[in-house]
DNA sequence: GTTTAATAAGACTAATTTAGTCCTATTTCA
DNA sequence: TGAAATAGGACTAAATTAGTCTTATTAAAC
């Protein structure tokens, strides 16, 4: 597979539409929803995630919305890929912490190496690319 | 997620199994299936998909098995997997003759250049590997 | 020629993951 | 206190992946 989620795709799109937003005010949840026709519940959920995860920033009540915390030039595309996908490795075994155990082939580390160095150079790329330079 | 499947890490598991094997003989499914504890159907099909893109050649009939067709250093990553990853686009709408109508929200193409440059990178770097190189 | 052991391939089922929905709580401004 | 926003847990539906089963075809050996 290697696609990216549906998740990404709304974060993305999320925070192209609240950096858009160059007037001081926040944006709501249901603004980008209805703008670009995203599920709002699934939306509010990457909007959360993407708030713990410091990428926006929210203001509750009746007035609330979101905001971008950071300038542009300083999110990458791993931040926002980091907040919303829960497991990005490539493969399983890889995980910091994960034993022989948790290798269903005795031999996986036959390819756990050279696939640990993939994932290395996947996420230097995905480091090196800010949100301001994609969107 | 962004995750590979089992069927690549199958595939590289085999290739590097079959790559070993020096004496020329060919490796049948069976020995990969039973030295990696890989499902036989399963294995059997990866093997059948590296085939059908000449990353290894197949001999049939009861001596048949299977050997690389290839200098290692002539295949890369990205045959294997695009050999074994139906659709390995990191999103739906970047894929070669894709129109608006394919894309659920009418404001897709807000992030779907972006996103092509990503996947041109991840081809290059995918690319740039080769099984030498890794395996 | 028949047997045997291999590849080739389609159809199907089970398991896992993703996508989406529903509901309730909490916050804060007017 | 009411309205409209975020926060978040539980659940269902849909899609994808993983694995299984079955049959056909191939080619060496007897």
């Amino acid at each position: 597979m290697l696609k990216l989620s549906k998740k990404t795709e709304y974060a993305l799109m999320a925070v192209k539409f609240i950096a858009k937003k160059t007037d001081g005010n926040s944006v709501t949840a249901k603004e980008i929803s209805d703008g670009y026709n995203i599920p709002y519940d699934l939306l509010s959920k990457v909007l959360q995630q993407l708030t713990k995860k410091k990428v926006i920033k929210s203001f509750q009540g009746i007035k609330g919305g979101y905001s971008l915390s950071k300038d542009p030039n300083s999110v990458t595309l791993i931040d926002i890929i980091r907040a919303v996908e829960p497991n990005y490795q490539i493969t399983e075994c890889i995980k910091d912490g994960s034993t022989e155990k948790d290798c269903t082939h005795f031999n996986c580390c036959m390819i756990r190496d050279p696939l640990a160095k993939v994932q290395k150079e996947i996420d230097k790329l995905f480091r090196s690319l800010t949100i301001h330079q994609i969107l």
